[in-house]
DNA sequence: CGGAATTCATAAGCTAGCTTACTTTATTCC
DNA sequence: GGAATAAAGTAAGCTAGCTTATGAATTCCG
């Protein structure tokens, strides 16, 4: 896990910036991996980045649908297989939706996402206290945890103080 | 929270009993907080709790049709928001699913989803130290969680063993 | 050059989840 | 009896999520 971001950008920020920074970190990993961030690819990150809010399918399109043509549905599910495949986006499974990630994490470090019911942006945070309790509990009954959605709604500190 | 019954059934479990004591708990329920468990409500509840996987809202109505003429989709959607409210279906959010609950948890207390990706089982634990854990990690970002949203891949311990 | 692989476009379709709007049928209670 | 409530039936429809199938365009590479 890189730095330690806010899990939940101050309203007034400068949200260009994180923008900016999720494409250059996307370009990065591709590059490193020598995989082909294409011009779909991106813009379909770049309508991701747009909020802090996780967006559906649908609502990927329509984001898209402003810049270009109207995009199938298809062709920004292929792009989304692709970013998740290498991490740049997570699938928020209470949701159906998808959100951009800024982040590194080794493949099996568990994170939780925190949604706030509110602003109905998503936090993103390290899981690891949680996953071991978790794992203590579920194991009890004999159960191998693998894949972990831990997903909580709740109210954001920005909200919260509104 | 009552007995602390296994989380995951063994296959070869008298799943009858299962289903009597579900609907015996139902009646119970209703009966305390005079509510109306109508045959229709008893048979959506019937249908839940004819196996320990959730079943999407169609999957409902498929097992309905078997046994009345099919019911359309509000009809069952009725008797699902009510066996909700009154504590007796969960709803799986990662699944889009229902899945019928034999226990009592107070309002507040969190529970945790265990769910086996070989035989679609899902299990159900108290999450009480999953729940602090999350708490504590949330609240440093300012986060209040609200309702916990815990599902969890798996493989659960009968199918483990296979 | 020619074949293989990647990527995307085009077109169409399916399903499941869920809703809106109205009517009908009990039940209750005065 | 008659109004009021609760529960179901009937009919129709919308949307979002996701897929299948096929063909065109690029690029890579030997
Ligand atoms: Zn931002
Ligand atoms: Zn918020
Ligand atoms: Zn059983
Ligand atoms: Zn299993």
């Amino acid at each position: 896990m890189t730095a330690l971001k806010p899990a939940f950008p101050a309203p007034g920020h400068d949200h260009d910036r994180c923008t900016a920074e999720g494409i250059e970190h996307a370009e990065r990993i591709c590059a490193d991996r020598s995989q082909n961030l294409t011009p779909i690819r991106r813009q379909v990150l770049r309508a991701l980045l747009s909020s802090h809010r996780p967006l559906g399918a649908y609502e990927v399109i329509d984001e898209l649908a402003r810049v270009m043509p109207r995009p199938a549905p298809i062709t920004v599910y292929r792009a989304l297989d692709f970013l998740m495949q290498n991490g740049l986006v997570h699938r928020i499974e209470s949701r159906n939706a998808f959100l951009a990630c800024g982040r590194e994490h080794d493949d099996a470090s568990a994170v939780a996402f925190l949604i706030c019911e509110c602003c109905g942006s998503v936090g993103e945070i390290p899981a690891t206290a949680v996953a071991q309790s978790l794992s203590d509990a579920a194991r009890q009954t004999g159960f191998t945890p693998k894949l972990s959605v831990v997903e909580i709604t709740g109210v954001c500190g920005h909200c919260q103080s509104t």
